[in-house]
DNA sequence: TAGATTGTTAATCGATTAACAATC
DNA sequence: TAGATTGTTAATCGATTAACAATC
């Protein structure tokens, strides 16, 4: 998700750690927190909590800190999470399993109405109380139940077809877990979860850290 | 992962993309490509590859583009996926299960050696073809298979514990996939998986561009 | 050779950090 | 009041983009 302009991906995405730490604040029994300790438990600086928080208005009292409940239902507001918002999720391995059953995994309740299968031993079972439909019914129930975002969990084969027909039934958002790039038009909004690429990061600091006989003898290195 | 200094993560990302990319090209039988049209495939500009590639060595030649067998066996030397590392998943769960059965859906062929779970039921089973072993295994396994990196697909309120066992036992890198901030040593990298924070990114956008009678009435924006 | 495309430098842009006056 | 902590400005840092000489 490329456009927009005017808040950056990496603060909504602090945003939803801030929000999902909060939560957790909550439950521990905590009515208010400084910048400064939401800061150390969630690994931030105290002055990018306030920076990101300020652009959306001043949630915080000077000297007190910012009254957890408050700040919540702020964050959920700036994150429009309180829209209700109709998901589908397309492709049932086990990721689409995981992400179906979100609650535990996926800090936000998000509301699945449709799930989406090719294999005919899947489809009329269900998973999580929503009956598994063939990709056959993709258009007509995308229409018929508003749904809003596409999850794709199928295979990367299939990922940019998939996405181009949800789009065209008129689908506004696609949270992409298949290891490929897929391509759409700009009034749509993508995001792409690259699972690998994690495990490419660590990777990549063990090599370069790795002591005893298994040492990479080093690639020409840059400066 | 907040160490090394010298490249940064968002660097490592991108040249993951690029190894994905490039694999692809190769299985379609391409022999070489430019920064421009693999731009155009992965979704980024020229220049951006050209500039990330440089930091590693010279791998294209002016006015013909990049071998592609030789940029994916560098790539990978880069990245440091031709190491062989052990690596044990802790909790099965759904998303343990996709990790596991990785080879679809993540590009990089870790070597899993070991499966832990909690639930005596799953104790004893396998999956993939290796035997799920209770957690209370945790360190005689991963020193005595010489694990190097922890997978966590465990529920949030073990993440932390189990983290610092694994640690403790000698493991070096961790790839978090509980919604909780772990802490770790300055030594140990560390790459956590946000799941939630992409779907609330889609719930942002969605927000913003929201039209007809559901429309957000603004929260006061910044500037 | 002419056209294409790299590697790299310079210019721009944006994000993070430090610091502090305002104020609860 | 004194101490704490915000919101915000200024300084720093880093990443992206544009542009181009080198060269295959």
């Amino acid at each position: 998700m490329k456009r927009d302009g005017e808040v950056s991906r990496v603060t909504i995405d602090r945003l939803s750690l801030y929000f999902r730490e909060l939560r957790e604040l909550y439950r521990e029994g905590f009515d208010v927190i400084s910048s400064d300790s939401l800061g150390r438990r969630a690994g931030f600086l105290p002055g990018q909590i306030r920076k990101d928080l300020a652009k959306f208005g001043e949630f915080g009292k000077k000297g007190l800190g910012y009254n957890i409940a408050d700040l919540i239902r702020n964050i959920s507001i700036i994150l429009g999470l309180h829209q209700r918002i109709n998901v589908a999720i397309i492709g049932v391995g086990n990721l689409g399993r995981a992400l179906a059953g979100n609650s535990k995994l996926i800090c936000i309740n998000f509301n699945l109405v449709a799930i989406f299968d090719n294999d005919q031993e899947k489809v009329g079972k269900s998973l999580n109380g929503i009956r598994i439909s063939g990709v056959d019914c993709l258009e007509a129930l995308i229409k018929e139940r508003n749904i809003q975002i596409a999850v794709i969990t199928s295979p990367a084969t299939l990922a940019q077809s998939v996405a181009n027909r949800a789009i065209a039934a008129g689908i506004r958002g696609i949270w992409n877990f298949a290891p490929v790039a897929i391509k759409v038009p700009d009034n749509i909004a993508l995001v792409s979860e690259d699972l690998s690429s994690g495990l490419a990061s660590l990777y990549y600091y063990l090599s370069k850290t790795e002591i005893g006989p298994t040492r990479i003898n080093g690639l020409p290195r840059a400066k």
